[in-house]
DNA sequence: GATCCTCGAGTTCT
DNA sequence: CTCGAGGATC
């Protein structure tokens, strides 16, 4: 890519040749970049012809012209907004959130029109913020926000910076004034970035990407505008003078393709109620995987002469209509902020919210972490908060909506003693967690540890759940996890709703599960820092549980993975009596597995591999894959990196798969993972 | 000493 | 799934 090297100092004539040849060059670059995400040119070559043509234009004033790409830098602070009022108004569209309200809709257009079927276009409904561009003889002269839709906000100068809305429309036949329809966005990936430049830089970061995207564009400042990755998709039409719009929805994208208006590919025609469903459902299906969020589908007849004789009704299009999916972001109020304590003694704050409905479930809690996260997003009882159930499954409080009365009996203060055994709560220096001091004497945390302990991934004890383990503790049946397996029916039975047949299920479960093996069983102990991964490690090293009782810092930091922290914390607990005299008792109760002398280094045809699992296999479970693979030697990850050998991704594979691909790591499906489990 | 990678721990709801 | 923190690596 041979671009020639600045003129020394050019003639005005030379100056202005250049000038265009850089326009030129920066237009497709900008073009490839941000429109088709493909770039032909390293960012550090467009910023230096960009530099270039900067240099020449401050040389040469009467080069400086308004569709420059340099004008997109932004100028100088505003004072505010002025007020634009749109030729055409901005309507919003009725919204339609199930399926009879979407037949309905099709069902009017069709009798209003007197026809069997009618063809819709379809397209994704942005969550972003609506805009509208003039452009006057194919030039940009005026941007504005929707505002109250007759009356907007005029951000021409930021929306000069968004590098995907052409400043010159393409083409040579131009309408004379045309008012462009369309949402500024931020893609998610982008929305990543920016919010790791900003806690980087030591700024706020976003709560979402709209929320960017309309921080971005209300700065007065478009200098600041001009850092932030925005996009834009055209999707309809206001004003036009001098020149026909075509006859369909469908052909006026297309035509506005063709000036270079960047407009989404996720669009169809369907015909019918039907069409429309089956539009909804896919793009309902790929949502997450969009490069960016929307809050649904959008409908509209394609044929423009239709959509007029249709009209309007108030103040939305009779002939268009929004389905939206169900909402991923809700609004509700803290009724409370409790704290919970886990097996480690953690206090975690939990908000008890109003119940709200978000992404498909009743969401009443919500976890805060920690203290430091109250503090930093500013929760009160009795705030109204949005809540979040994204990709993500669990709730998760993004922000205060609007602060509450705020008195100060709604203000969250850590504990400073457990509200369960009354023992102190300590922070220590550098951790983000206070903790419980009182160990087992806690009966939260005895809770939790008989719970870990029972879970499946454990001892697998089926029935032992935390309604049970809640009554057996408060009764104090149970106080160790050895106290298990001298439980006998009777004492069960006095319970409450616990009947014979329960009662000995619970029984047979605990019984089955003393046949186990020694890494389960470590791991089932709790030991501090020692998990699922880590417990394997130390049962494959040791090979033995008496090993491992015996063993000092220096011989468990020769294991994989441990350190001097899991070392000490794997000493500390076996130096304990209590911990000592609960193993012996639970191996004099019959807990067993098969012991074996020390391995190192595992063998087996895929020693040493990576893998990493995701989404939904057609025919085998999560865990019997990862069972296999550990069988031959593979070790199975959580998190996709570029140590990763292989993904294996089944249906609904979320991000872990995206990443694979960015990273370019092998991606195998249920069929490819059988052929390296057993080459034929 | 910094950076990357992984693991542990806590969490929600059906 | 996400965060925090331990361990490994350069």
């Amino acid at each position: 890519m041979s671009a020639g090297a600045a003129p020394g100092a050019p003639g005005l004539e030379a100056a202005a040749i250049r000038a265009a040849e850089l326009r030129g060059f920066l237009q497709r670059y900008g073009h490839e970049y941000y429109g088709l995400d493909a770039p032909s040119v390293a960012d550090a070559e467009y910023d230096r012809l960009f530099r270039e043509l900067q240099a020449l234009e401050a040389a040469h004033a009467e080069l400086r012209v308004p569709d420059s790409p340099t004008q997109r830098v932004g100028g100088a602070p505003q004072n505010g907004f002025a007020e634009w009022k749109h030729r055409q108004p901005m309507l919003s569209l009725n919204n339609a959130f199930d399926q009879s309200e979407l037949e309905a809709f099709d069902k009017r257009v069709r009798e209003s029109l007197d026809v069997d079927m009618v063809e819709y276009a379809v397209e994704l409904k942005f969550d972003g913020l609506a805009m509208s561009l003039t452009y006057e003889e194919g030039v940009l002269v005026q941007a504005a926000t929707r505002g109250d839709g007759a009356t907007g906000e005029d951000v021409t100068a930021n929306v000069r910076t968004i590098r995907t809305i052409p400043l010159r429309l393409a083409g040579t036949s131009l309408p004379r004034l045309m008012e462009v329809r369309g949402e500024v966005l931020l893609f998610k990936h982008d929305f990543v970035a920016l919010n790791r430049r900003q806690a980087q830089a030591g700024e706020k970061e976003f709560v979402n990407p709209r929320n960017a995207a309309a921080g971005s564009l209300r700065q007065l400042d478009s200098r600041i505008t001009a850092h932030r990755p925005l996009r834009f998709f055209a999707y309809g039409v206001g004003a036009i003078e001098g020149m026909e719009s075509p006859a369909t929805h469908a052909h006026l994208l297309d035509w506005f393709a063709d000036f270079g208006l960047p407009v989404c590919d996720e669009r169809a025609l369907v015909s019918g109620a039907a069409g429309l469903a089956a539009f909804y459902a896919s793009v309902g299906a790929r949502r997450d995987a969009l490069p960016y969020d929307i809050d649904g589908v959008v409908y509209k007849v394609n044929r423009l002469a239709w959509q007029r004789s249709l009209g309007y009704v108030s103040r939305a299009p009779r002939f268009a209509i929004a389905h939206k999916f169900p909402a991923q972001e809700e609004q509700t109020q803290v009724e409370d902020i409790e704290v919970q304590v886990g097996r480690t003694g953690a206090i975690t704050p939990v908000a008890r919210l109003k119940p709200v409905f978000v992404g498909g479930v009743t969401v009443t809690n919500a976890t805060l972490h920690n203290e430091d996260e109250v503090r930093r997003k500013d929760v009160w009882r009795r705030d109204l908060v949005i809540v979040r159930r994204a990709g993500d499954v669990i709730p998760e409080v993004m922000m205060v909506a609007q602060a509450g009365p705020r008195e100060v009996v709604d203000y969250f203060r850590m504990p400073t003693h457990c509200p369960v055994c009354q023992s102190e709560v300590v922070r220590e220096e550098g951790e983000a967690i206070a903790r419980c001091t009182g160990g087992l004497y806690c009966a939260a945390q005895r809770k939790q540890a008989l719970l870990h302990f029972a879970q499946r991934r454990a001892m697998d004890i089926e029935g032992l759940g935390d309604k049970l383990v809640e009554q057996l503790v408060d009764a104090d049946v149970v106080r160790t996890a050895a106290n298990l397996y001298h439980l006998d029916l009777a004492s069960l039975v006095a319970l409450e709703r616990m009947a014979d047949k329960s009662a000995q299920n619970v029984l047979d479960a605990i019984g089955k599960s003393k046949a186990t093996s020694l890494s389960r069983f470590v791991f089932a102990l709790g030991i501090r820092q020692v998990g699922e991964a880590t417990a394997r490690d130390l049962a494959r090293h040791f090979g033995n549980l008496d090993a491992l009782i015996t063993a000092d810092e220096a011989q468990l930091a020769e294991v994989n993975d441990v350190g001097p922290v899991v070392a000490a914390s794997v000493v500390r607990f076996f130096r304990q009596p209590h911990n000592r005299e609960v193993v012996l008792q639970l191996r004099a109760a019959g807990v067993h597995w098969e012991e074996g002398a020390p391995q190192t280094g595992a063998t087996g045809a895929l020693a040493g591999k990576t893998f990493v699992l995701t989404g939904t296999l057609p025919n085998m479970s999560r865990e019997d894959a990862k069972a296999q693979l550990e069988a031959r030697g593979a070790k199975v990850a959580g998190s996709v990196s570029k140590k990763t050998d292989y993904v294996v991704a089944g249906a609904e594979a979320g991000s872990k798969l995206l990443r694979a691909q960015d990273l370019g790591v092998t991606v195998l499906d249920e069929a490819g993972l059988k052929n390296l489990l057993e080459p034929t």
